[in-house]
RNA sequence: GCGGGUGUGGCGAAAUUGGUAGACGCGCUAGACUUAGGAUCUAGUGCCGCGAGGCGUGGGGGUUCGAGUCCCUCCACCCGCACCA
C-alpha cells in the first residue's frame, strides 16, 4: 500500500479532535511546560507565509514536550484589533467585527491544516469584549497607581494623595513629569478635588497629556513616523502636520531600569536584547550649568557622558528647535539665523540622518562661560542636536569628539587636547579615556577614574550641575484616534479624565455610522449615539493601541473563561511564565518592550508570579518570497516591447520599466538564469491581456531573462506561496518536516520548493519499511540485531539532543539517514520501529499516528513517552583513527576502543602505509587525542 | 554616523570543547528495471591534475602539532535606528 497522506491526515486530525487528545488542564502531579507562539493579526490575505515557520518549530517542541511527561499549554489565539479591518470598513461599510471574524474562520482552516496540537478550547481574540474587559482593566490599573522610587515598585495613588495632605510633595520620591510643581501639604488641602485629581496626572502610570503628533487632516487621523514620507502621508501623498494634541501616554520610563536589568535573566537572543538596551539607552553621565555671557542668570543646560572633558570645551551647540535661540541671536547674527532655522525645518529627519558628512550650523552671536575655566564659548546652532534628547544642547569638545572636530574644523574653531594620550588630533578627534589629564585646571594630572568624581563633586557644590542617569526611552503614546480597539474606561469631567466603575467592565464598543472621523476633527467614536458615561459625562473618544491586546494574553490562555479576573489565581499559580515563546524580530522594540513593562507592572502589584513573562525566546526567520520582474519599454505606443534582461545594453538610449510577473511563468525561477520560455510568455500575455500584441525582443534562445531579487512574499509581487497548494500535493507532514529541513529557524531565507522532493521521497521510505513487497503491512516480532539497536539509538541520542537545541533540521537529516539504513538492512522488526514512530511523531504526527495504530498500540502516538537511549549500544568496538603528519591525513587506522593512548601512539608510526610518509624524517613528538585523531609532528 | 548580524560546493546546508571540512537533501552524471517515466533502485559528484599529488570555509596576517571554529586587520552583503552627546 502507498502512502497517502491526506486520507491518513484527515482521519487522524478527527481522532484527535474527537478525543479531545490536546486539551490540557492544571495537573498538579506533572510539571508544567508553556509553549507559546505570537498570535497573528487575522489579515485578508491569509496566514501570512512567515507564520507557518515558527508555528511548526513551537509546535514540535510542545508535542516534544507533552512525550517527556510535561503538561503542556500550547494555545492559539487572534490579535483581532487592528487598522486594516478598520479601512476595509471605510470602503466598504461593513463592521470590523464581520469582515475579522471571517478573515479569523479562514486562519483557523489553515492553521488546522498544518497539523498543529493547540488546545481550542483556549483560544482568545483581543477584539472580543470577554477579553478586552481585562486589557481595560488593566489600563485601570494602571491609572490607578504611581511608580514609587523608595519603594521601588508601583504602588496606589490613594497612598500619594494621603503623603500630600500630611507632607506635599517634598519628601516624594516617585516618577513623575519633569514640570511637577512642588507643593506644600496646606498647598493640597486647599485644592479643590479637580486640581487635586488634575495634580495627580503628573504621577499616574498612565495620563493624558499634550503630545506632538503627526498629523494629516486628509485623512483625519494620526500617522506614525513610518507612514510619513518626505512630509506626506505614505498612503495618498497628503500633507502632515505637526499638532500638539490630548493623547493618552504610558509612563514606561518608571520601568526602563527594571526592563533593562531582567534582560540579564531572560534566555532571549543577545541581538535582540542589545536592542532593547539600545532603545531604552540608559547613559549614566552629568549636567554642567553654562550662564550666559550677557546674563549670568540665563543657563544653557547640557547633559554629557564625558564631563572629564570639559576643559576642551569650544564651543556650545543648540538644537535648532531650543528655546534659547530667539534671545541668544544677536542682530549682526540674525538674518543667518533664521535662514539656518528655516532650512533645517525643510529638511525632513531621513535627510537629517543620511546627510552626515556634510557639516552645517550657524553662529548666533553671543557666548557664555565656561563654569571652570570662566573662558568664552561661542554659542552655534546645528541640525546634528536633537531637540527632543536630553536638554537639546550640547557642550562641544573638538579633540574628543568625532562631529564636534568636523564641526570646528569646518567654522575654525580651537581644538585643545586634554588627555596626553591623545594622538593626531589635527587630523581626528581621539576619544579616548586613557592617560592624564593636560590643559584641564582641577584635574590636570588625573586619570579618568579620578577626574569624574573630583569634576561631579566640584559642580554638585556650587550647584551648576551634577551627577545624572539619562534614557532615551520616552513614555509612550497610547491613544489612537481610530474606531476598531479597545474603548479607553475613562470618561471626562470638567476637563479630568475619570475611570469608571469597575463593575461597568466592559466597556463595549460602540456602533457608528460610519468609520470616520467627525467633522470637527473628532476620532470615529465622537460618532457614536448617547455615548456618555451616565449620560452626561463624555467617554474618551480615543480608543487604545494595537500593542495593548497583546500585552498580556499569555495569561488569557491560562484561564481564557474567566468572568470574575484575567485568570484564576490557581492556573496564573500553575502556569507561571511562557517558558518558550516563538515569534519575529520585527517585534523587539514594540511588542516584546511593552509586554515586558506591563507585565513587571502586574508584578509590582502582586498579580502575576514572575517579573519576566517569557524565560526563553526564540526569532524565527522570515521566509522571503523571489521577486521576478521583465523590462518593458517606457512609451507612449499602444503596444510595448519587452527585452530580455541580458540585452539590455543594447538598447542604451531606450527607458525600461521593471515590471513584476507572476512566478508561475518563469523557468528556473530564482536563480540567475531566471526567464519566460516560449510557454511562459504565452502565460504572460494571456494574464494581461493588454499585452497580448505586445513584441517580445527575447536572446538567441528565445527567452525573455528576468530579474530575480529576493523580497517580501506578497500579492503585488506575485510571488506568494500558499502552504495550503503545497499541502494538496505532498501533505501536511511533508510540509513541517520540509520546513524544517530548509535550514535553521532563526535564517532567513527566501521560500523555494526545490527540495520537497528529497522529504516526499523519505517519507515513503519510511512508509514502506513496515510494507512488504506486495505492499501488506508486515513487521517482525523477532529480536533486533546489535547493528539495528545500534542505528535506533543513536538516532535517539542525536534526536534528542537537537530538539533541545532547536536544530530540527538536523533531526530531520537524522530521520534519513535511519530509514536508509534500516532500508538497506531491510529491518522491519517492530520493537526498533515503535520507537522510531514516537521518536519522529512530533515532526510528521499524522503518519506516525498512522503507523502506530498499525503496529497495533493502544491510543495515541501523542500520549506515549518518548524513548531513552541507551548507552550500551552507542559504544564500539574499534574507533578509526585519521593519522595525521604535521596535521596533513596520511592514513587512517582502527583502533581497539579501549586501546591506550600509548599503544595508539606507538602503533600509528609503525603503520606499514606510514612507512613511505615517515621516511628519512626525525619524528619529534606524537599528539594522540583519544577517540578523534593521530598527529604525527616531524622534523 | 551608530548598533546588530551574515559570509562554507552549482543550490539549501552540516561540522560538542580547536581534531578526517562539505553529513543530509536538491541538482547533475552514468547505469539497472521498464512500452514509457518527471516512478523506483544502484554508483559517482568541492576544485585543479592522467597520476602521484596539490588547493580549498569572503581577502590578508597571527597563535597552535593542528583553525570554518580563537586573535588582529581589511572587504562584501543584510537588518534596525531616534546623529543619543
Amino acid at each position: 500500500m502507498d502512502y497517502q497522506p491526506r486520507d491518513i491526515e484527515q482521519r487522524w486530525r478527527k481522532y484527535w479532535e474527537e478525543n479531545e487528545i490536546y486539551k490540557v488542564e492544571v495537573d498538579h502531579n506533572k510539571p508544567k511546560y508553556y509553549v507559546l507562539d505570537m498570535f497573528p493579526y487575522p489579515s485578508g490575505a491569509g496566514l501570512h507565509v512567515g507564520h507557518p515557520l515558527g508555528y511548526i518549530a513551537s509546535d514540535i517542541f510542545a508535542r516534544y514536550k507533552r512525550l517527556k511527561g510535561f503538561n503542556v499549554l500550547h494555545p492559539m489565539g487572534y490579535d483581532s484589533f487592528g487598522l486594516p479591518a478598520e479601512q476595509y470598513a471605510i470602503q466598504t461599510g461593513i463592521h470590523p467585527a464581520i469582515s475579522t471574524e471571517k478573515n479569523i474562520n479562514r486562519y483557523r482552516e489553515q492553521l488546522e491544516n498544518l497539523g498543529f496540537s493547540f488546545d481550542w478550547s483556549r483560544e482568545v481574540r483581543t477584539s472580543d469584549p470577554s477579553y478586552y474587559k481585562w486589557t481595560q482593566w488593566i489600563f485601570m490599573q494602571l491609572f490607578k497607581h504611581y511608580y514609587d522610587q523608595d519603594a521601588d515598585k508601583a504602588m496606589p495613588v490613594e497612598t500619594l494623595a494621603e503623603r500630600f495632605a500630611k507632607d506635599g510633595n517634598a519628601n516624594v520620591k516617585a516618577v513623575c513629569d519633569d514640570d511637577t510643581p512642588a507643593i506644600s501639604a496646606a498647598d493640597w488641602n486647599g485644592m479643590s478635588e479637580k486640581e487635586q485629581n488634575e495634580f495627580l496626572l503628573h504621577y499616574r502610570l498612565t495620563f493624558p497629556e499634550e503630545s506632538f503628533v503627526n498629523w494629516c487632516p486628509a485623512l483625519g487621523t494620526v500617522l506614525s513616523n513610518d507612514e510619513v514620507k518626505d512630509g506626506v502621508s505614505e498612503r495618498g501623498g497628503h500633507p502632515v502636520e505637526r499638532k500638539l494634541m490630548k493623547q493618552w501616554s504610558m509612563r514606561i520610563t518608571a520601568y526602563a531600569d527594571k526592563l533593562l536589568e531582567g534582560l540579564n535573566h531572560i534566555d532571549w537572543p543577545e541581538s535582540l536584547k542589545e536592542q532593547q538596551r539600545n532603545w531604552i539607552g540608559r547613559s549614566q553621565g552629568a549636567s554642567v550649568r553654562f550662564a550666559l555671557e550677557q546674563d549670568a542668570d540665563t543657563k544653557i543646560e547640557v547633559f554629557t557622558t564625558r564631563v572629564d572633558t570639559i576643559y576642551g570645551v569650544t564651543f556650545m551647540c543648540l538644537a535648532p528647535e531650543h528655546d534659547l535661540v530667539d534671545q541668544l541671536t544677536t542682530p549682526e547674527q540674525q538674518e543667518e539665523i533664521e535662514k539656518y532655522i528655516k532650512w533645517t525645518a525643510s529638511r525632513s529627519e531621513r535627510e537629517r540622518m543620511s546627510e552626515v558628512k556634510q557639516v552645517t550650523g550657524a553662529f548666533t552671536g553671543s557666548y557664555c562661560i565656561n563654569p571652570f575655566n570662566g573662558e568664552k564659548v561661542p554659542i552655534y546652532i546645528a541640525d546634528y542636536v536633537l531637540a527632543g534628547y536630553g536638554t537639546g544642547a550640547v557642550m562641544a569638545v573638538p579633540s574628543g569628539d568625532q562631529r564636534d572636530w568636523n564641526f570646528a574644523t569646518h567654522f575654525g574653531l580651537p581644538i585643545i587636547p586634554i588627555l596626553d594620550a591623545q594622538k593626531d588630533i589635527e587630523t581626528a578627534a581621539d576619544p579616548t579615556k586613557e592617560g592624564k589629564y593636560i590643559n584641564s585646571g582641577i584635574i590636570d594630572g588625573m586619570t579618568y577614574d579620578e577626574a569624574i568624581p573630583t569634576l561631579t563633586n566640584w559642580l554638585e557644590e556650587r550647584g551648576l550641575g551634577k551627577g545624572k542617569i539619562q534614557y532615551r526611552i520616552r513614555n509612550a503614546v497610547f491613544s489612537r484616534q481610530r474606531y476598531w480597539g479597545e474603548p479607553v474606561p475613562a470618561y471626562w469631567k470638567d476637563g479630568v479624565p475619570y475611570l469608571i466603575d469597575e463593575s461597568e467592565l466592559p466597556l463595549v464598543l460602540p456602533a457608528v455610522d460610519k468609520y470616520l472621523p467627525t467633522e470637527d476633527g473628532d476620532p470615529p467614536l465622537g460618532r457614536a449615539e448617547g455615548w456618555k458615561y451616565q449620560d452626561q459625562y463624555e467617554y474618551e473618544l480615543s480608543t487604545m493601541p494595537g500593542w495593548a491586546g497583546s500585552s498580556w494574553y499569555w495569561y488569557r490562555y491560562m484561564d481564557s473563561q474567566n468572568d470574575e479576573r484575567f485568570a484564576s489565581k490557581d492556573a496564573v499559580q500553575y502556569w507561571q511564565a511562557v517558558d518558550l515563546y516563538i515569534g519575529g524580530s520585527e517585534h523587539a522594540v514594540g511588542h516584546l518592550l511593552y509586554s515586558r513593562f506591563w507585565n513587571h507592572f502586574l508584578y509590582d502589584l502582586g498579580l502575576v508570579p514572575e517579573k519576566e513573562y517569557a524565560k526563553k525566546l526564540i526569532n524565527q526567520g522570515m521566509i522571503q518570497g523571489v521577486i521576478e520582474s521583465i523590462f518593458m519599454e517606457k512609451s507612449e505606443a499602444k503596444d510595448k516591447r519587452f527585452v530580455s534582461a541580458d540585452l539590455l545594453d543594447q538598447y542604451p538610449d531606450t527607458e525600461w520599466a521593471q515590471m513584476p510577473v507572476h512566478v508561475d511563468f518563469v523557468s528556473d525561477y530564482g536563480s540567475e538564469q531566471s526567464h519566460l520560455d516560449k510557454d511562459g510568455i504565452e502565460k504572460f500575455k494571456e494574464w494581461r491581456p493588454a499585452f497580448a500584441n505586445a513584441t517580445f525582443i527575447t536572446n538567441d534562445k528565445g527567452q525573455i531573462v528576468t530579474k530575480s531579487e529576493v523580497g517580501k512574499m506578497s500579492k503585488r509581487y506575485f510571488n506568494v506561496v500558499n502552504p495550503d497548494d503545497v499541502i494538496d500535493r505532498y501533505g501536511t507532514d511533508c510540509f513541517r518536516m520540509y520546513e524544517m529541513f530548509l535550514g535553521p529557524i532563526e535564517q532567513a531565507k527566501p521560500w523555494d520548493t526545490k527540495g520537497i522532493d528529497g522529504v516526499i521521497k523519505f517519507l515513503r521510505r519510511f512508509w514502506s519499511l513496515f510494507f512488504d513487497g506486495n505492499g501488506e503491512f508486515a513487521v517482525s516480532q523477532e529480536t533486533p540485531s546489535k547493528e539495528e539497536m545500534k542505528i535506533l539509538h543513536t538516532t535517539i541520542k542525536k534526536v534528542t539532543e537537537d530538539i533541545e537545541r532547536f536544530n530540527f533540521n538536523t533531526c530531520v537529516s537524522a530521520f534519513m539517514i535511519a530509514t536508509n539504513d534500516l532500508k538497506k538492512m531491510k529491518c522491519n522488526k517492530a520493537a526498533v520501529l515503535k520507537e522510531l514512530v514516537v521518536l519522529m511523531a512530533p515532526f510528521a504526527p499524522h503518519i506516525n499516528e498512522e503507523l502506530w495504530h498499525r503496529l497495533g498500540e493502544e491510543g495515541s502516538v501523542h500520549k506515549a513517552s518518548f524513548p531513552e537511549y541507551d548507552e550500551k549500544y552507542l559504544k564500539e568496538d574499534s574507533i578509526t583513527y585519521p593519522i595525521a603528519i604535521n596535521g596533513k591525513t596520511r592514513a587512517t587506522a582502527d583502533f581497539p576502543a579501549d586501546a591506550s593512548k600509548a599503544d595508539i601512539e606507538k602503533a600509528a608510526q609503525e603503520l606499514d602505509t606510514m612507512q613511505k610518509w615517515l621516511e628519512g624524517k626525525t619524528i619529534r613528538k606524537v599528539i594522540v587525542v583519544p577517540g578523534r585523531m593521530v598527529n604525527i609532528v616531524v622534523g
